[in-house]
DNA sequence: ACTCGCGGGACCGCCCGTTCAT
DNA sequence: ATGAACGGGCGGTCCCGCGAGT
């Protein structure tokens, strides 16, 4: 409308609230119940309609996807560029990671939904979301990394390793969230955070008063 | 088959074989494509006579689920038990979970497959797995508090932050392996598994003292 | 079981007590709502072994047919038989006719409800219903006929006409009490019956003292 | 057709269409017999097609039901309007009544159908078909009443149980059509109608004094 | 003689993704 | 962006048989 904001057409704005009325039933249900008819009806318009935006079923599913990395990337990677570079940058991204979905008014994390969605059917999907999470695994990666160059980790750290682990403490993280509503989840991903670092913290030269944990279970406590 | 075995009437037989494709097709595409059709066509009878053998889609679902949890239990668990209480039987739990699948033929692990997919819709199947995610969790934990009675572990180790932790890194292993089709997926699983114990280990008679893991768990190294 | 009763064996026992179920189901949703399913659930036995009782659901359902049939006839002339041919046994039959349902414990009447079920669909049932309907016709002009030998009614009464009528007059009833679930069906039914035979009443010698409707309202209030 | 008549899309004539197959089914096999394959396939369009048009299958039977209730009322009513007011008006009304199925192309009355297939069973068609029949119970009354004022009938007359004993005139009208295949049926129905009648006339100018019915009603001679 | 377990084939109401003309 | 239609598939129920048990 504003001639500042004019690349937003209309077909721009309803693809966009079709996207999030996409992701939203896609947290919840999976990419799978990604039906076009409920979705359709869920923002009011004809199926017809909403197809137009979409060549296909799969497309959808796909800009559904994309439109779920984006915004996870901007709510967890975004607010965290403002740390500085190394170990608080790294703790921020993890933290965001856990909270994300709360904020954006999701029920589940689309992308390890996706993930585990889409792990055993070879396809567009699969590849789409693969591809979002080899990036992921690299921006962990290369974030260990400045951790280390900054000195607050060693070097001997196995930084691909590590992202392995992490990915875990996640997944374990929303299953027990989700699955078993437990409330201890947070905790529990935070402490285990903690211990994933443990061993390859550089001990600090002067201890920093406030927040030092000093074994496996961190006083991370909320 | 043989008269010992004469219980297993005709309707039995059936029934094992339509859960077994059942699982095959659940690990693979996940529970909610078991539909009754492919099911049917899959292993060559009508609709009509597989559904009679279910009143419903849920309940072919659920019994899917309890079948595929009852596979595992013997996999994994069942030759662990010919394993000394403690360090040993825990760690031939781990592995046989890493493993079992590949045994019995499953392209995924349908319990992991199963958790994600339900975590987020509540029903028969969500309590389902739920039950036996928690029972299997339990299992862990009692294997942890033998392993602190037998020595091997100190008391201090928190056993279900261990459980939560254990949790995630099966759910990486298979993430990375369906997913990412990372062949170091199965080595890295062990390291993280050795990682997670080494803390809390009691130490050996002739250890290493920082960092060399003595046990069948390879270095990392890239 | 007594050699007295030998003749009810155990399958025709239980050929009675399908028969039952079917009644009620029939009256109560139709009789082509007779599933054998439904009616093998109700009664606690297999779909199969019912079946055997009965070649196919036509066979069925005109088993049933003719078992109301006959509970009717048993239910309405029979009683009657003990008034006094002529009016009296009419009289008798007719009200009988509006209470058996009620007494047999049925929601509908089968009879009827077969007749409209069936009027435009040839086959086996209909032939079967016409069947049952005619003889009823028959029986109700003979009564007619014996209210005329004995002086009750006028010689110039046309019995079939009146038959046709009386046919109406239940099936009003019938409707009135079941659709519109409307309590002054019976009253009305029976001032309906008491007007058809007014023109044709000879006139009584010595007016009978206590119930001699003089209008078109009679006095039959219940 | 006519330009003027451009208010009729192509989605209305084919849901038209549908209720034209649909009512004539219903006439002759009753309305659960309305089944979407059948009526799609007599049509020749799609299942899906078809059901696109009703959200389910009972908002397609309480479709046709009330298409053929307004055709009734149209084919019945509507012509007797002309007539005046009073005996004429109501005995078009009776007779149109008998005819109108005829020139509709029917086989049966889907009405009278309707009523006796779902007196059994509450639901939505149950409620519907008991609201068209009680307007039309008022419709005849009124019209009875009509007949009152203009002074043809006699004001002790009792509307209602008029209208109760007609409905049954018409009900055993065309079970005896329908079910016996009665040529007389026609017959019976007006020299029933008009014995009905007769008690509540109001003596014409010249009147034959005891049983001569003057009318168009023929004697029934056998 | 009677009953059951097990299975088949057709069809049900309903919803899917998709196309096409408007 | 819509309304109308399509082909195909969904979960589920129907009626109906075969073979075997008692």
């Amino acid at each position: 409308m504003s001639p500042i904001d004019a690349k937003t057409s209309k077909g721009e704005e309803t693809r966009a609230a079709i996207l999030d009325a996409a992701i939203q039933q896609a947290g919840a249900e999976g990419f799978e119940a990604l039906t076009i008819g409920s979705l359709a009806s869920r923002i009011g318009m004809s199926k017809s309609g909403l197809f137009a935006h979409f060549g296909s079923k799969e497309e959808l599913q796909v800009a559904a996807l994309d439109e779920a990395a984006r915004r996870f990337t901007e709510s967890a990677f975004g607010p965290a560029m403002s740390k500085p570079r190394g170990l608080q940058r790294l703790t921020a991204v993890f933290e965001n990671w856990l909270d994300w979905t709360t904020r954006a008014g999701l029920r589940g994390c689309p992308m390890m939904s996706a993930s585990s969605e889409f792990d055993g059917r070879p396809g567009v999907m699969r590849d789409a979301i693969a591809g979002h999470m080899q990036r992921l695994n690299q921006a962990v990666i290369r974030n260990v990394q400045m951790a280390v160059e900054s000195g607050e980790l060693k070097p001997t750290i196995d930084a691909e390793q590590f992202a392995f682990e992490l990915f875990g403490v996640i997944a374990s993280f929303y299953r027990s969230r989700n699955l078993f509503q437990d409330d201890k989840a947070h905790q529990r991903a935070l402490a285990a955070f903690s211990q994933l670092l443990a061993p390859h913290r550089v001990a600090p030269a002067t201890p920093a008063p406030t927040s030092a944990p000093s074994d496996q279970t961190a006083a991370t406590g909320d």
